[in-house]
DNA sequence: CGGATTTGACCCGCGC
DNA sequence: GCGCGGGTCAAATCCG
């Protein structure tokens, strides 16, 4: 596609000070990588992902990793996604580096001075709007659906099952083949009235092992499914109740600090300078990884979380 | 029978 | 303006 193109738009978006206050720590790789270069070498993760927002940080509500039992999983910065991926999969971190995590939402990335909830009411009203519309019309579709994208975060997770129980009920309502990659991507919407959130959910075509869930919104209601005991409810308890909620009793602050954390561990456990190696809240991860490639796993026996979001072979390059 | 899924058509944004 | 790709709609179909 466009990829130089988007190349520099990344760059704006993530070397200029358009977005406030973690620019340097959640855009650490910006910086200090060649991004044009690093997409010259191969497709970006995010880039099968199609993810390509970015905004503020400030507006991030989850800033929380996901361990699963069955599935091994580790949020990854829907960013402005191709280029947060490359550098992902490409380039060691900066010491300083301390995000690989990020929202995404092209319309929020254009009112990064909204708050989440503001984004919430325009789009319920926008909605509301767009339904009407949609009815008017309903062979000529003339929906006016304005794009307005709520923050995303994506999840890249080891799962042979695409579609992981994470407690809330999902409605299927599209299904698109992906450029380059021949697994579909699913569209999911959360079943609950009034709830607008979204999600897509794909599996990396260069490790058909990982599934990537890309959340958008923000659930207006708790999780509806209750954990079972066994395994999955762990991860329905975990996940229900950390993401996508967590930003509503997170200040800004623990946010970044725990994300640093996150950051700093994974980093470092792959061998990248970093200062702080040291994360307590990472040990839950590693131990409860379930890693399903062998020479992978060789490599990265028990260290963070980033083993699941570089690619195979990306590992075994290094 | 009602809810969930499938799937083709359509809309939108973006790059050329 | 056109084409492409992502995202969504909604009728048809499936399934419990």
């Amino acid at each position: 596609m466009e990829k130089k193109e988007m190349v520099v738009k990344t760059e704006d978006a993530v070397g200029s000070s358009s977005i406030p206050c973690y620019n340097s720590n959640f855009y650490p790789f910006s910086n200090a990588f060649d991004f044009s270069e690093v997409e010259k070498s191969s497709l970006g993760f995010m880039e099968l992902l199609g993810v390509q927002d970015y905004s503020p940080l400030l507006e991030l509500p989850q800033l929380s990793t996901v361990s699963v039992p069955h599935h091994s999983t580790v949020k990854v910065p829907s960013d402005n996604g191709k280029e947060c991926s490359e550098v992902l999969n490409h380039q060691p971190a900066t010491p300083n580096s301390s995000s690989i995590s990020s929202a995404s939402s092209d319309a929020v990335n254009d009112e990064q001075k909204m708050t989440l909830d503001q984004v919430e009411e325009d789009d319920d009203e926008e909605e509301e709007e767009g339904q009407q519309k949609t009815k008017k019309q309903l062979k000529p579709k003339k929906t006016n659906r304005k794009r307005q994208r709520e923050p995303r975060f994506a999840f890249m997770t080891k799962s042979e099952v695409d579609h992981l129980e994470d407690g809330y009920r999902w409605r299927k309502y599209g299904q698109k083949a992906v450029k380059n990659s021949p697994f579909p991507r699913s569209y999911y919407r959360c079943t609950s009235v009034s709830c607008n959130v979204k999600k897509r959910v794909e599996r990396s075509f260069t490790d058909p092992s990982v599934v990537v869930t890309t959340y958008e919104g923000q659930h207006t209601h708790p999780s509806p499914v209750m954990p079972r005991s066994g395994v999955s409810a762990g991860y329905a308890t975990n996940f229900a109740s950390v993401f996508p909620q967590a930003g509503n009793y997170l200040s800004q602050y623990q946010q970044q600090q725990h994300h640093q954390q996150l950051i700093f561990s994974t980093l470092s456990s792959l061998g990248f300078p970093c200062n702080d190696s040291s994360s307590p809240k990472n040990a839950g991860f590693t131990q409860e990884r379930r890693l399903c490639n062998p020479g992978t796993n060789a490599f990265l026996r028990d260290h963070g979380l980033l083993q699941d979001v570089v690619p195979s072979h990306m590992l075994k390059e290094e």
